[in-house]
Formats: structure tokens, sequence, C-alpha cells
DNA sequence: AAACTCATCAACCGCACGCAC
DNA sequence: GGTGCGTGCGGTTGATGAGTT
């Protein structure tokens, strides 16, 4: 028979997270990593279901999330992404280090459809309204059996043409991939586009015992670390972000056991440049 | 100062897919 | 091959804070 079901959700916490969930919870997998999301949980002494767990640590608590705003560069880019490969917010993602699905959606829904539409386009298609609203017109008007029948043979339809020319690059840019990387261009334009955004944004250069840098996204929380009246009134953000999870330092952050794999990871990094 | 509206985003829900049995 | 679970994804909701009246 199958497995096990993932959890039954009688008696499971809903809702934010505690510090001490949180706590909890990074340090079962900084130490242990991830093996079963459903037995996270019932390991880490958590009464959440994996799924939420998973999605805690995801959205939130991975030690390599970018904090802050999204850059202008980011939203034109997430912009051309999404005019690419559609609502595919994963994929999107993929393509912003330390920025999840759920951040770059949000963003997407409260602030760059907005623009879009101020723009006079589209969000959906990417498409000028007015040019929209004559297909739309030009739809209305073929009757329905016919529009069925054309709809089965050719997709008539503007979101569907430009979805589905999402969906063919998206496979085509999977399979090319490697290919694309090598659009110089291209490369060095997201590079670029990367090395503004780390200067602009929350980045530090983070150093080690012996005086070696990292440079790599600060850990800092946002939204005053969501729903924490600790530490969210305080203006060094980093710092406490530190101390929530009783780290004095980034030296003592560091030397943390679930740490030392990420740290020998952004040692190799460093060295091999 | 209170009431109301709007914006933001963390978290939940349901579904699809892949894999284990 | 069929069944059911685990995981990941996208859509949606609702709590909260900020801004406005």
């Amino acid at each position: 028979m199958g497995r096990q079901p993932c959890c039954d959700k009688v008696g499971l916490k809903r809702g934010p997270w505690t510090i001490d969930e949180d706590h909890k919870l990074m340090n079962f997998i900084l130490n242990n990593g991830i093996q079963c999301w459903r037995m996270v949980p019932k390991l880490a002494g958590l009464l959440r279901c994996g799924k939420s767990c998973r999605l805690r640590w995801i959205n939130y608590l991975r030690p390599d999330l970018k904090r802050g705003a999204l850059s202008e560069s980011e939203e034109n880019q997430i912009i051309q992404l999404h005019a690419r490969l559609g609502n595919r917010w994963s994929k999107i993602a993929s393509h912003f280090p330390g920025r999840t699905d759920n951040e770059i959606k949000n963003h997407w829904n409260t602030r760059i459809k907005k623009r879009i539409k101020f723009n006079g386009l589209d969000p959906l298609t990417h498409l000028p309204v007015e040019q929209e609203e004559k297909i739309e017109d030009k739809i209305e008007t073929i009757p329905e059996s016919n529009l069925q029948k054309e709809e089965e043979n050719e997709t008539l339809d503007v979101t569907a043409t430009v979805n589905n020319k999402a969906k063919r690059d998206d496979t085509e840019m999977d399979e090319k991939e490697k290919e694309v990387n090598t659009n110089s261009d291209e490369t060095n334009e997201l590079l670029k586009n990367y090395e503004m955004l780390c200067g602009s944004l929350d980045v530090d250069l983070w150093i080690d015992q012996e005086g070696n840098t990292f440079n790599t996204c600060s850990p800092s929380f946002s939204r005053e670390d969501s729903l924490n009246p600790s530490i969210g009134e305080s203006s060094t953000a980093k710092e406490d972000s530190l101390q929530q999870w009783g780290f004095d330092s980034v030296y003592s952050m560091l030397s943390w056991d679930g740490f030392n794999a990420l740290e020998q990871e952004l040692f190799l990094m460093e060295n091999s440049q």
C-alpha cells in the first residue's frame, strides 16, 4: 500500500509562527537537514503539519534568503520573465537567488501589476489594453459554436496564445537552458542586474574569524520580523535578528553546527573565483 | 482620536505530478 | 497497473499596519 498520510490536522497549530516555533524548526533543519517534511514537525517538537514547516522554512527561515524590497531592475526582470513564463512563480523566482516564489508573486500582485496597468498594458498578456479590447470585441462577435471549434483548432484567445508561447518558451528554455546561459549579452545583463541589486540592497560582506570575506546576502528580517514585537521595534534589524536566534554575532552564528556546511560552501565559492 | 479604506504579505488550500508500495 | 502519499506550485485569504477622512 501507499505511505502514511501526510498529517492529520486535528490538534495541529495554525496561523502565524511564534519565535519559539521558528527557533525549533530552524535549529532542527540546520542540525539534521530535511529528509522528510512529514517527520520534521514530529522530530522538531512542533505542532504543525509538514507542509506548514516546509513553507515557513522556504519563505522565511532559509539562511540564504534575501531580504528587502525588490529593486526596479529586479521588477523589470520579473516583468520580462512573466511575459515569457506566465504565472510560473517558482520558475521566475529561480532567476532571483534568495527570493521566494511567494515573495515575487505577492510583489507582482500588489505592485508590478499596478505599474503595468498604469502604463496601459494588460498584466496578463503584456499587450496594450486597447489592442486587447479590440481582440476581445472580435471574439465576442464570433458565434459561440464557431468559437468553440476555432478554439479547438487554433487558440484565438490572446491570453492562451501568450500562455502557450510561454509554455513553449519555457519547455524550450528548460532544454536549452545551458545554451541560453551562454548568451553572453543576457548573462552579462543578469550579472549586471545582480551586482546592481547586491549593491543597492541588503547585502553584506560577512567576515569570518580568519578574516576571509563572504559576499553574501544578509539574513536580516523584514516586516518587523513577522509579528515579532520584540524585534520589530529595533532599528538594527540585523543585530536583532541574530539575537533572535540566540547569536551574539555573525561569528557565533557561523560557528553554529548547522552552518558549517553553508560556511564551507561559501568558502569554496569564494576561493573558486 | 476614531472610523474607515487600502496595501501588504504570511500562511493556507487545493490540485497536479512523481514516486513508493 | 492501480492506489495513495509526499512534495511543490499557484491561487486565495485574512490579519495587520499605514494612510486618509
